[in-house]
DNA sequence: TTGCGTCCCAC
DNA sequence: CAGTGGGACGCAAA
């Protein structure tokens, strides 16, 4: 397959194609459904005006409007007063009840966005919405074009065929079933021009029409199909056998009444056609004075993002880039980069290779300008001059480059003894700043979101796939050199949309500089006592042995005791214990489920199946901890920070921050964890309760304030207040359900959460939850402050301005709205403390650099730094990360942080 | 081999 | 029906 036409096939949106495509929407259908889709209490402006209609309805439009991109469109409304159909059958839709009484109004806010949208809004006095949806579908499909009807009337079906697909809400608005002729056919086993033919058999109780007694829709299809249509069906009407056949007979009159109402026109007279439907750019101004009414602050981002003219701002043009080897340039390597990356300029710099711990190694480098010039550089085979050349440029701080994940390449050119300096723009770190719920940050997808130019797979560079657009798709080279060169356009693009969401700082002051402590910390690496890591991996498998032989002889047979399914089995059917909590698969055989049990039924079974559980993860660790030791001795993890969407970094390969210290086995652990040669002692700092600081001082809960400053146990503190009792007279009991309280709340928890948590009543925890907001108010006044602001807004924000995106506060899904409710109450929380623990590691690493000390950072698991402190250093050391953790933030409390050392991380630990 | 489910470690 | 992660294992599907 050549590059062009893999491009065109991978090209996003629907199958591009010169056909037309003409969108209509049944607004009335559809407004109703978004009305009920999403809580009207969440929806409603500071003036009180009710706007969960108008909002669900446009998410869908909008939603439409990006992912089908329709070259046609109008929004058909029914009128009030009757129409045909009333005036031949009184009852039709007399069912229905009056409009409650919040959708009062929000209609006509429709029709007026719509105006403002500059889209066609139809309506004729007389005929339902569906009448002219129908008379247009029809017509647009003989002249050519594809047409998607959207509604929640079923009447709808009988347009279908090659042409014209009916979208059709199953759940709410945010999801539509395609109705081809296919899904049609299989759902309810008749061709669509049949439909109403089933329909009339049936009934339709939203339209109040009645079918028949005891024919369903399976015995309906049957006759449509074996009659060949309703017609045939009535014309063997005596033929049909058994109950259903005379319910029929006795019922004809209604049926073909139903036929006739169900049919729709498709010749209302209209004063455009489908021509007439192309799509007008919007009114920007009348938009933003409607959306600013409506407080629609995200929909507003959402459809001005899905605009054609908007995207076409962001493209630049397509730009062929003139990619030559470094072998080729006759003045050699200076002269080019004066030329084309000269002083003040960002260079795109890309770096293939791999970035393994200790052992990274880069093969070729590319850099690249805006204006379409790459050079590449086969490291592997470089004259002497350019590699000097580079060497210094890279390395010189003063010469800003623009890397995708500077971190790894950074890795990558140390295996070649190069040095990289002058980050100047980091398109990994952006684009997670700009989007951090997306776990991933491909150059491919970055280019293709903000460049709207897509990178293909080329088949070069030893079987690795190589990325490049498609007009230089060719060699390894030249896909390096525009990679290179997208990397350069990405600053410009991406850095004026970070710049909009408020992260440019984040950025440059935070994510950057930490960047660079990262891959100091994951070049040093901790050193691992393997011996004592061996000494315990033998122990604990001796352990995992001997509970597994006395787990067996406890039931009488061998059963992988790893297999929660054969687990299952021996314990509720085998064993016949009560049955657990259940899963998506059975019951719960997790450690609080079997202590349970155990408590019981005190069956030895359970007894060594825990410890067997225990002992074997234990061993695990230590194995898996024993397999990443390098050469040198350390281990040396990698650290994401693109992963975590609150902020926080991840640890991988092998995860330290994930290292048990809750058990004396765990504890040992921490024990394999020592000071490497030439220092002198571990030191680990930590903030002591920084969420529940940081609370206090995002709330300014003045009580809370208060318990931080009084230098009293926190949690007694609180406790006293709400139980009412002297701090000193506090019980232990007392104190950890506060505790419990406190911590649950940034997570978002519920009464019955709580209740679960502590072993109580619900209603127990409810009042807990109750006095506890009564004392600390303004808790409650942040934390519905916080959710509420996100709604607006679209986001949350940390105290450095790390914004979290969540769409799902207004979703129509009650499950994922709780969740993005829950995320909102958390992300300010824990991402201002990772905010501030990223903060220190900048201070405390310029301070030790500063001050000429060797000590340095080793870890940070979160709320904690392990450092490796040399010998004579300790004392300053000590002062130095007191002062630079505690001064990483102003808060209206104190940032407490308490410092340990010792030989291992165990021994360190305070 | 891959992806999902369950279980469990950390903060 | 408590937020953020990583990772091992079993198991079914491919």
């Amino acid at each position: 397959m050549s590059p062009a036409s893999t491009a065109a096939s991978t090209a996003p949106g629907p199958e591009s194609t010169d056909r037309s495509r003409l969108l209509l929407v049944d607004g009335h259908s559809m407004a109703f459904r978004a009305y009920y889709a999403l809580p009207v209490e969440n929806f409603s402006t500071t003036t009180g005006q009710h706007t969960n209609a108008v909002y669900g309805f446009l998410s869908m439009l909008i939603k439409l409007l990006d992912e089908e991109r329709p070259t046609h469109l109008a929004v058909a409304f029914d009128m009030a007063g009757g129409t045909f159909r009333t005036e031949q059958y009184a009852e039709y839709k007399a069912n229905r009840d009056a409009a409650p009484a919040p959708f009062a109004g929000q209609i006509d806010l429709i029709h007026e966005v719509m105006s403002a949208m500059n889209v066609t809004i139809l309506e004729r006095e007389g005929f339902e919405a569906d009448d002219i949806l129908a008379t247009l579908a029809v017509s647009a499909a003989r002249s050519g074009m594809e047409v998607l009807v959207i509604s929640g009337d079923r009447d709808t079906f009988q347009l279908v065929d090659d042409d014209v697909t009916v979208l059709y809400p199953i759940r709410g608005v945010s999801t539509l079933t395609r109705m081809t002729p296919a899904a049609v056919l299989e759902k309810y086993a008749v061709v669509p021009s049949r439909y109403p033919d089933l329909a009339a058999l049936v009934g339709e109780t939203s339209d109040n029409l009645p079918g028949v007694p005891g024919v369903g829709p399976k015995t309906a299809a049957k006759w449509v199909n074996l009659y060949d249509g309703l017609d045939g069906v009535i014309a063997n009407a005596d033929q049909i056998a058994g109950k259903a056949g005379q319910s029929f007979r006795d019922h004809l009159d209604q049926v073909i009444r139903n036929r006739r109402l169900n049919e729709l026109l498709i010749d209302v007279e209209l004063p455009v056609g489908p021509a007439d439907l192309e799509r007008r750019p919007v009114d920007r101004e009348a938009v933003h004075q409607l959306f600013d009414t409506l407080e629609f602050d995200v929909l507003r981002e959402r459809l001005f993002a899905t605009l054609p003219e908007i995207a076409e701002d962001a493209v630049s043009p397509g730009v062929q880039v003139d990619v030559v080897a470094v072998g080729d340039l006759p003045d050699g390597l200076g002269p080019w980069l004066e030329t084309h990356v000269p002083a003040g300029t960002l260079a795109g710099v890309d770096v293939t290779g791999t970035a393994a711990q200790g052992g990274g190694d880069a093969w070729t480098l590319a850099v690249a300008s805006v204006g379409g010039h790459a050079v590449t550089i086969d490291l592997t085979d470089v004259a002497q001059t350019d590699e000097q050349t580079l060497a210094g440029w890279l390395a010189d701080a003063d010469r800003p480059k623009v890397v995708h994940d500077a971190k790894a390449a950074w890795h990558m050119l140390r295996g070649r003894g190069l040095e990289l300096a002058g980050i100047g723009f980091d398109t990994a770190l952006a684009g997670y700043l700009a989007h951090p719920d997306q776990r991933r940050y491909a150059l491919a997808d970055l280019s293709v979101r903000y460049l709207r130019r897509e990178l293909v797979e080329t088949e070069e560079s030893g079987g690795q796939a190589v990325l490049a657009l498609d007009e230089n798709a060719g060699t390894a080279d030249t896909a390096a050199g525009t990679r290179a060169q997208v990397l350069a356009e990405l600053a410009d693009v991406l850095g004026a949309d970070l710049e909009r969401r408020g992260g440019r700082r984040l950025l440059h002051d935070v994510e950057l500089p930490v960047q660079r402590v990262l891959r100091e910390m994951e070049r040093v690496g901790i050193c691992a006592d393997t011996d004592n890591l061996e000494e315990l991996r033998s122990g604990f498998d001796d352990a995992v042995e001997r509970h597994a032989a006395a787990a067996y002889e406890a039931i009488g047979h061998e059963v992988n005791l790893s297999s929660p399914k054969q687990l299952q089995e021996v314990l509720f059917d085998e064993l016949d214990m009560p049955k657990t909590k259940k899963t998506k698969t059975g019951y719960t055989t997790d450690a609080d489920a079997l202590a349970e049990l155990y408590a019981k039924t005190s069956h030895p079974f359970l007894e060594h199946l825990l410890a067997h559980r225990d002992q074997i993860r234990l061993r695990q660790t230590a194995e898996g901890l024993l397999k990443s030791v390098s050469p040198d001795g350390r281990i040396h993890t990698t650290f994401h920070q693109t992963i975590a969407a609150t902020g926080r970094l991840s640890s991988t390969d092998p995860n330290l921050q994930n290292i048990p210290v809750r058990t004396a086995d765990g504890l040992r652990i921490r024990e394999g964890f020592v000071v490497g040669e030439g220092y002198g002692a571990l030191m680990t700092a930590d903030y002591s309760q920084i969420e529940m600081r940081i609370m206090a001082h995002l709330s300014g809960d003045a009580g809370l304030i208060d318990a931080f400053q009084s230098g009293e146990d926190l949690h007694s503190y609180v406790a006293s207040s709400v139980f009412e009792v002297g701090t000193d007279e506090v019980t232990p009991a007392q104190r950890s359900k506060i505790k419990a309280m406190s911590y649950g709340l940034a997570y978002g928890l519920s009464a019955f959460g709580l209740s679960r948590q502590l072993g109580i009543e619900v209603a127990e925890a409810r009042t807990l939850m109750d006095v506890y907001f009564e004392r600390f108010g303004g808790v409650r006044e942040y934390l519905t402050g916080v959710v509420a602001h996100a709604r607006r807004t679209g986001y949350t924000e940390t105290i450095m301005g790390r914004r979290r995106y969540l769409p799902d506060l207004t979703s129509d899904n009650r499950q994922r709205r709780d969740m993005a409710e829950r995320m909102a109450l958390n992300a300010p929380i824990q991402g201002s403390a990772a905010d501030i623990i990223k903060m220190a590691m900048i201070g405390t690493d310029r301070a030790l650099t500063e001050a000429g000390l060797t000590s340095r950072l080793l870890l940070q698991v979160h709320d904690e730094l392990v450092l490796e402190v040399a010998q004579g250093e300790e004392q300053q050391v000590d002062e130095l990360v007191r002062r630079e953790m505690g001064a990483a933030a102003e808060l209206s409390v104190p940032l407490d942080v308490s410092v340990g050392t010792g030989r291992s991380w165990r021994d360190a630990a305070h």
